[in-house]
DNA sequence: CTGAAAGCGCTTACAG
DNA sequence: CTGAAAGCGCTTACAG
């Protein structure tokens, strides 16, 4: 064999029609069960694959998504934010499952990325993780929407959003969160991460706390809330030196995210405070890492094999006119040993 | 604007015809740079970018490379292997570099998967990554070659093997890790992993293992070596229960992968054997959780981001025809606290 | 430097 | 149920 073999090889050997071959191949119920079988033979004969350029060409799409992560640039390019990496694993599947290649691209968060995938026709919709400053992206996601790009981000539902969101209920993360530290007897509970409108998923996080906190008849102490530059250990560790600094007393940590929980467990232990004896510490994520923490982390588990389901089933409803809307996923407390509870079940 | 724009839409506006469109997009140097301009100046008023699929077609390729991660299948899909995925976020990047979009796919390890990307035109080359038992993958690998599939396999080089491979020395990095605890006095080494054929990359750890062992004037105990089913915590913890079992004496334990080797630690904990003042423990792989395991593991480093880089390379300069070869990348050993010694700057 | 034209390999109305 | 034909949107010899 020379080359590839096409249609025309098969339809020759069939000794019928290109057309037919085509159809066979696509199922088509016009085509006898006689013919359909014996195309079927030769193309698995002839190793026969439909090219997917023509057919995409022909048929004015391409079967497939493309994911979009946007990063943090950082010196080592090959760490990645261990939530989107697990979020990947099942996005991937999830675009298995309906027939769908998944095109990965990591995005500069400086980068133009307007419809880029969508214009050239390598991708039917997009998936964006990580979109970095949400006041920054805005504007971005609203031209999408206004170039009837279809796609989906991945994070908090804020009012008045221009574009459709899948995240997980965060005010009820932290609300959860918060009445287990409450429940465990702490009252002074420092809160670590951004809670500006940069970081809705932040602010709906810090929201649930003080949801909680107004339950239990308690106020929000603005003092016990730390702001941390970015989402990693580093900055975590900064924010809890930071309020050591400050000379505010508190029995517990919550961040907003397990690196920066993990972070605060470093900075706690430099500064010989133990926990959680002395202070507790909870995170939100349960990526890999947070069971391996000393003392494993109490944390908030994201369902990322459900927000992966959700979020391409989203796009495919896009794609095919039908209605999607944002909407929020449901989380749950893990406890394990790092706020002084008995460990669960869960704390695996 | 109805639908998206064309070269057609674009030659209309600037007065010339659609080739000279094509052109000028493409760079070609036939092109005035007046017009030139005036092309992309339009273009871009436009939103223009040219349709991937009619341009792949016509030039019979994609400029897209598909990554095969092969997976043992495991009931909760949404936790893949840590060192597949930071590989994953290298091989990304490595692509974007060279121009080439990647495309992602889980292949259950049963599942036929012979050129299926390639014949399809969906991609130009394809990277495998855990192609699970070497034995079952060889055929299969064989056939791909035979199609003149291009594409490169990430793991150990073999002897005689149909394909081209790029794995780190393995052999090096198992007898550097051995040195390493031999130096710290340790003459008992028990070895945890399977080393048959099936899997080459660990038996050519274990052949480095042996030869460090011979080095130092000490012979090979196959007692001391405890093959584990997979390459899972929990596998490593069984394989050292079975060693302990077996009432064999032993200082050290090298595992042939990190998850296995926290596997290990769990196991040793549980008899009350204390890591690493009894027994030290080393791995091989340096996943991102590896510097939380208590202690912190030592192990041997992979190089994942030079690795994506020259998979990515090796497949392209087989689509270009150039030539390409199986090679290994070098290792190296990460001092953390789990082996005994005073950890090392790269600790981390 | 530019244009007219063929052709990449399919899919799908249209006609039978 | 089947075939002949148009067309998806480009790229690139070929001719000027």
């Amino acid at each position: 064999m020379k080359g590839k073999a096409t249609s025309f090889d098969i339809a020759y050997r069939a000794g019928v029609s290109q057309s037919t071959v085509s159809r066979a191949l696509r199922g088509s119920p016009l085509v006898s069960l006689d013919t359909r079988k014996k195309i079927q033979a030769i193309a698995k004969e002839l190793n026969y694959k439909v090219d997917k350029n023509a057919s995409n060409l022909r048929r004015q799409h391409s079967v497939t998504l493309a994911l979009l992560l946007f990063e943090d640039p950082s010196p080592d390019d090959s760490l990645i934010n261990p939530f989107f990496l697990s979020m990947l694993g099942s996005l991937t599947r999830a675009c298995a499952r309906q027939g769908y290649d998944l095109l990965v691209s990591f995005q500069q968060l400086s980068e133009d990325w307007h419809a880029e995938y969508q214009d050239s026709h390598k991708a039917d919709g997009l998936i964006l993780l990580g979109y970095g400053d949400y006041v920054e992206a805005r504007e971005k996601l609203q031209h999408l929407v206004e170039q009837g790009t279809h796609f989906v981000r991945w994070g908090a539902v804020v009012d008045g959003q221009p574009d459709i969101s899948i995240g997980c209920d965060n005010i009820q993360g932290g609300r959860d969160m918060t009445r287990h530290l409450l429940g465990l007897g702490r009252r002074r509970i420092a809160f670590v991460g951004d809670i500006s409108e940069h970081c809705p998923e932040f602010r709906d996080r810090y929201l649930g706390h003080s949801e909680a906190l107004a339950e239990a008849g308690l106020g929000v102490d603005p003092a016990l809330q730390s702001d941390a530059v970015e989402s990693t250990e580093q900055a975590g560790e900064l924010a809890v030196d930071a309020l050591i600094q400050r000379g505010v007393p508190f029995d517990a940590v919550f961040a907003a995210t397990d690196l920066m929980a993990l972070g605060a467990m470093r900075a706690l232990a430099r500064h010989g405070i133990a926990v959680p004896a002395q202070v507790s510490v909870a995170g939100f994520d349960d990526i890999p890492i947070a069971r391996f923490g000393t003392p494993p982390l109490t944390t908030v588990q994201q369902d990322t094999r459900r927000a992966g389901e959700e979020l391409v089933d989203c796009v495919i409803r896009q794609i095919r006119g039908e209605p999607a809307t944002s909407h929020m996923l449901p989380s749950r407390v893990i406890v394990r040993g790092s706020c002084g509870a008995p460990s669960g079940r869960d704390g695996g």
